[in-house]
DNA sequence: GTCTATATCTAGATAGAC
DNA sequence: GTCTATCTAGATATAGAC
């Protein structure tokens, strides 16, 4: 069977390239951003040709979709690893404090990741609707906490919708701007935010 | 004085082209934003030709600070309208939902403005430092309202600067996100945070 | 100052040999 | 699948006539 074998070291081959520039890309994406990095700046960076890149992804929007990919594993992975029932009460500080904590880390510890996914997001047409789709669906989880909590008959400051829109909004654009190793520690933030949200959801 | 006056008109013509390459440029910027408004898409929309733009300004960037300017101006205006002494206690409900109001129509008002203004900020390589910069620089105020609170005595939830920042994150990518016309009205917004973040802020 | 025409430059994407 | 070489497109910016 030298034909088989000779076809599964070549799978190997193009897996590593595949790999090769998903590293590549996000180690650029982090150190210049989404947009300014052009597809031969990933291919050389990886020790490729420019050609083998779309042997691998037809643009690099699909090279990103496929770092989210990575992103989104790791925020799940976290929530499972906490208690996280859907009557999660956020009027709870310990609570709170750990949901603002975990979406804070994620971000931080894949900063290339979300700083891409920032930029993809703000390059395109403001009236296109995407990035109100991109906050109310990366928020969808803490807005179904909030109406979990207005059905408890809590008073909510607005609409579950809004508020967890703000509260992402808060979080992302701050993750954004913050430079790594900044002024302030993650516990800063985190410790800040939750003070400054938990009584207004506590009513 | 012939001579005088050909050149009085002459001028006249020029600030004429100036005004309608940056009105242009402000209803682009808002249709489809600045990173997708060519230079040539601007002068077309003006009715002047591609040259006559580099007369005026330098690269687009140059006419971007033009614009800002009149947002300034207009932010400024809005400020100068209203009793704003440098006690404005925001731990007061009416005090803090009017800061916040004004900010968000300013934002809405010229949101071609804030549009471009946000795009460019993300465009901007990350690792400048760019993006922390713009949004302390823009939360000034507040931080100086939030460092009064302090000397009063008032417990706050975290670091005036902060605390600023993150307040102004929640209102620009809210306002950025949310399509003109959307599901929410500017009172709505503007009550919903004011709610959410008095409490945290009166401690 | 404004115009037309064009030079320059950059980045994305492909063709074809190996 | 990977490479080298190249094509194409799109956008910035300038040259020179009027």
């Amino acid at each position: 069977m030298a034909r088989g074998k000779e076809e599964g070291v070549r799978k190997v081959r193009a897996a590593q390239t595949r790999a090769a520039l998903l590293d590549a890309a996000r180690r650029l994406f982090g150190e210049r951003g989404y947009l300014n990095t052009k597809v031969t700046d990933i291919t050389s960076a990886a020790g490729r040709a420019t050609g083998s890149f779309y042997e691998h992804f037809a643009d690099k929007q699909e090279l990103l979709q496929a770092l989210l990919g990575d992103l989104e594993d790791a925020a799940d992975e976290r929530l499972a690893a906490v208690e996280h029932p859907k009557d999660h009460d956020l009027t709870d500080r310990a609570q709170l404090r750990e949901h603002l904590a975990i979406a804070w880390s994620v971000m931080r510890e894949h900063r290339a990741i979300q700083v891409a996914l920032f930029q993809s997001m703000v390059a395109d047409d403001p009236a296109s609707g995407r990035a109100w789709r991109d906050m109310t669906g990366q928020t969808g989880t803490l807005r179904e906490h909030l109406e979990w909590l207005r059905e408890q008959g809590r008073p909510l400051p607005g609409e579950p919708e809004l508020i967890a829109a703000g509260m992402g909004a808060m979080l992302a654009l701050t993750s954004y701007s913050l430079p790594p190793g900044g002024p302030y520690t993650d516990e800063q933030v985190v410790d800040a935010f939750t003070d400054l949200l938990l009584k207004g959801l506590a009513g």
